[in-house]
DNA sequence: CGATACTAGGCGTATATACACCTATTGCAA
DNA sequence: TTGCAATAGGTGTATATACGCCTAGTATCG
């Protein structure tokens, strides 16, 4: 349980292994933890631009997308045209993207749960404040 | 910069973050941070199996499967026959893999430096213990 | 020794990630 | 107002991730 000596290289792994494990839990919804994240943000944040969403979710431009093509094709959201800027698209949930996500919540919040009981609230605390601080961090 | 409500989307964000600062400076070597990784583990392990380096990197078998295409094709590394049991496929670095890695290793120390200076020792080596801690709790 | 369970790994498929380059549209300044 | 810089987003390409299923080879037990 030796700290790994490249930051970056221990980050993802335990990032693929904390994936691992809340895709499995929210697999009876049919939703990763991405795209739960994704409704999520679409929930509260209501219509956005992609662009604005891609900064909300620290999401490439791009990568978001292509993540959202699946959710599109299954009618969870649409992406639409913004009256105020022809070159804009505005994203907004569905009716089934918010039931789809209100089935998947308490998955989640169980997922959560768990994941918090086995690390240990403290240690969860801490990880959430440093992911946090270091998502703040200018690297550029 | 509050901390997500969701300890896995949280964690998934800053390493997206992170990942693309490490693979920015590894760039001019023509590597990224998960094939340096690759490469200096397989440098310090010698010929292991497929599997035992899966598990040795916490990654999935296919994925790494997958991940080892790309360095095989460029002469990186070879995957050949184990004398001992047919089914297994003994990887081991080249010459030209132990140069590149050579190489770039002087760019992912500026990097890990640059990254450390910037966070700070104090949340780097918070840090570090803790996605360490989190890769050994067992979470199934 | 032969049936069978187990193990190592590949392949198909689907999604995730992001860079470089492109087009369409907008805004601004001469 | 027109010309150009800036902005929004898409596309091509390459790699990353992992599940389910498959084959080949190994080991074990009767």
């Amino acid at each position: 349980m030796l700290p790994d000596r490249c930051s970056c290289h221990g980050l993802r792994k335990a990032t693929r292994h904390l994936t691992q494990f809340y895709d499995l839990r929210l697999a009876p919804a049919g939703l990763n933890i991405g795209q739960y994240a994704l409704l999520g943000r679409l929930a509260s944040r209501g219509p956005i631009a992609l662009g604005a969403f891609a900064a909300v979710m620290a999401m490439d431009r791009t990568t978001l997308g292509r993540n959202l093509q699946p959710l599109e094709r299954d009618g969870l959201l649409t992406v639409g045209p913004d009256p105020a800027d022809r070159r804009s698209r505005l994203l907004a949930l569905t009716p089934e993207g918010q039931a789809r996500f209100a089935a998947a919540r308490p998955l989640w919040a169980a997922a959560q749960q768990d994941f918090e009981a086995r690390f240990g609230p403290d240690r969860t605390q801490a990880l959430r404040l440093l992911v946090a601080e270091l998502l703040a961090t200018d690297l550029a």
